[in-house]
DNA sequence: ATTGTAATTGATAATCATTATCATTAGCAA
DNA sequence: TTGCTAATGATAATGATTATCAATTACAAT
């Protein structure tokens, strides 16, 4: 058992939720895809394994993966919310390809030491944040000549 | 006529629109507004002075808005764009209270800098961004204690 | 193992901002 | 005026997400 693993079911435990096989597949192939997944796209996958889950199943374990602080939610602002890893992932922000969609993720500690200056300089308590590059990446700029 | 009302109808004529009152009407009740507006808001207002405006129609012109140059939307996550004046108003970031929803505009010509420096480091060519930076006021944070 | 109870599920309806459709109206150039 | 399109308003549709609810199930206590 893994670590994510254990914190679910500490999560599950602590909160009188029960233990379903659902809840354990939808984990499962959560855990092993990497990157940014939609909602839906989680759903075709736990479709295939097990087709008697229902849509509305998914969503309810995506809430629960963020609130065990498993899951963290990422809005690229095209109207589909995304889901990556947030634990042994920490934070970072996101560099998108406008001409094919490809995305980075990038960190920059002097820009996170910046945004915290600059809240302050306002009297604010920065929390967190949220940042997207755009731009074209080096394919899409040697096709476009 | 102003500078932003020129814009407009050189924009229309240019591309084969017409000038009509709903257009008139809801681009100078637009202009009149400073800060963010959703749609709804902008409809709200334009129905009292026109209760036979259509609430399509306000979405259409706020499209046109945009590609005039006039419009830039702001997407604070909430499921809800807002609409802000681009003419004379340029580039810049928002600080977000979590607790009251006070927005400020900020901009720190520092961060502009690496953003564009973070991009390139990944063969990325820099087109835009957006940054929305989350905490709470300095009147959130006393209400706290 | 059985039972009781409250949580969970899947199907389905509802939501809500935004967009598409379409018949009617109205700019505007000739 | 007229004719040609664009524009409008009412309304339906969309699409991701959430709410509802009857049926099922986990699980702790018997
Ligand atoms: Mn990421
Ligand atoms: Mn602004
Ligand atoms: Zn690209
Ligand atoms: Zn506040």
């Amino acid at each position: 058992m893994n670590e994510e693993q254990n914190i679910f079911h500490k999560y599950l435990e602590k909160h009188d939720l029960r233990d379903t096989p659902q809840r354990e597949l939808i984990l499962q192939i959560f855990l092993r895809r990497e990157g940014h997944i939609s909602a839906e796209q989680l759903y075709d996958i736990v479709k295939k394994r097990d087709p008697s889950i229902g849509q509305a199943t998914v969503y309810r374990v995506l809430k629960l993966l963020i609130e065990a602080g498993l899951a963290r939610e990422i809005d690229f602002g095209d109207g589909v919310i995304r889901y990556e890893h947030k634990y042994n992932h920490p934070h970072h922000d996101h560099l998108v390809c406008r001409g094919c969609g490809k995305t980075l993720e990038v960190v920059d500690s002097v820009i996170e030491e910046l945004q915290k200056r600059v809240a302050e300089s306002y009297g604010f308590e920065l929390t967190d944040h949220e940042m997207y590059l755009y731009g074209y990446c080096e394919n899409c700029r040697q096709k476009r000549q």
